[in-house]
DNA sequence: TGAATTTGTATCGCGTCCGATCTAATCGGG
DNA sequence: CCCGATTAGATCGGACGCGATACAAATTCA
């Protein structure tokens, strides 16, 4: 769209400053869409006293229990920095537990509580996969914005771990 | 194995409730692919001292000079509990100003400096929309996310103002 | 007009994110 | 076996996002 190239030009032969809209940003949309989700979990998370991160920190170690705390960082996209604090609140919650493994002192392990394991299987969280309207969409986005966030990671990470 | 009922049940004949795995997630799709654009957007605001909300900030400023605090607010889905730091930094760094409307002086009028025009107009993130993979069907992907950040406003917004 | 209410913004506290740094445990070479 | 290097978590400070609240300006209405 931004080239029909009907005469060839070196670069571009003359830019608009003024058509960037918001509302053309993916960027925007996925933040915006990010807030959205997090505002229509806070009223149902809020019964159970957890927060949007916790939240999904906790379906993470549902798919594998006594993890690392660095694998489940792979898995959520985080360091030790942003997830200690949210175990120790998750374990503090009752849902999880944190010990040292005994092997590798160095290491953390992770598993659910029975009060976690309940908590999902209460899934709570059915209401709201009518609220995104996305209908029969649904897979399809989910798999373009996933696929979205693992090529902005992958073209990028290159820069960031590199340097 | 915690539980699998043979007898039928009147709702639902059954759910496995471990088959929910993060990657099936929508709201994790989003939340991570947000978390990868930040990180994508950081090497390229930290040379021009921003953060990424502050660059969507004043990307959002650059459609509709003079706009107050709130008006700003509903292009960004944010209210002056977020804006009001964010503003005073982009004050502080020269790329907008804030001053009170005579007319009404509860209310903040907020414009951009030439510096911020001039940021802007340098469109240093041109190198994103490559980065994020998707071609063609950036457009479309972009749409849906918005579609699906509108219906989960609508949504929810009616149980979280209602209340 | 004057008191009550509403409106627009700002402040505060908590919970993420994240870069930088710290500490303890493990590993490896001599 | 000891010492340096590596690794896994944790801690700290800065910047959001947001509910709750504060405050002043504007509006309403008796």
């Amino acid at each position: 769209m931004t080239s029909s190239p009907k005469i060839e030009t070196k670069a571009e032969p003359k830019i608009e400053p003024k058509d960037r809209k918001l509302s053309s940003f993916l960027c925007f949309a996925v933040y915006s869409a990010n807030l959205a989700f997090g505002r229509a979990y806070k009223p149902i998370l809020d019964k159970v006293g957890l927060t949007y991160t916790q939240y999904i920190a906790l379906i993470a170690l549902s798919e594998a229990d006594e993890l690392t705390v660095s694998a489940l960082g792979e898995k959520l996209f985080l360091e030790s920095n942003t997830l200690t604090p949210i175990l120790k609140k998750l374990e503090l919650s009752g849902y999880i537990r944190r010990a040292r493994d005994p092997a590798d002192e160095r290491q953390v392990r992770v598993s659910m509580t029975p009060a976690g394991r309940r908590l999902l299987d209460e899934d709570i969280t059915v209401s709201l996969k009518d609220a995104t309207g996305l209908g029969d969409e649904f897979p399809v986005v989910q798999k373009s914005v996933a696929r979205l966030r693992d090529n902005l990671l992958r073209n990028t990470q290159g820069e960031a771990k590199k340097a």
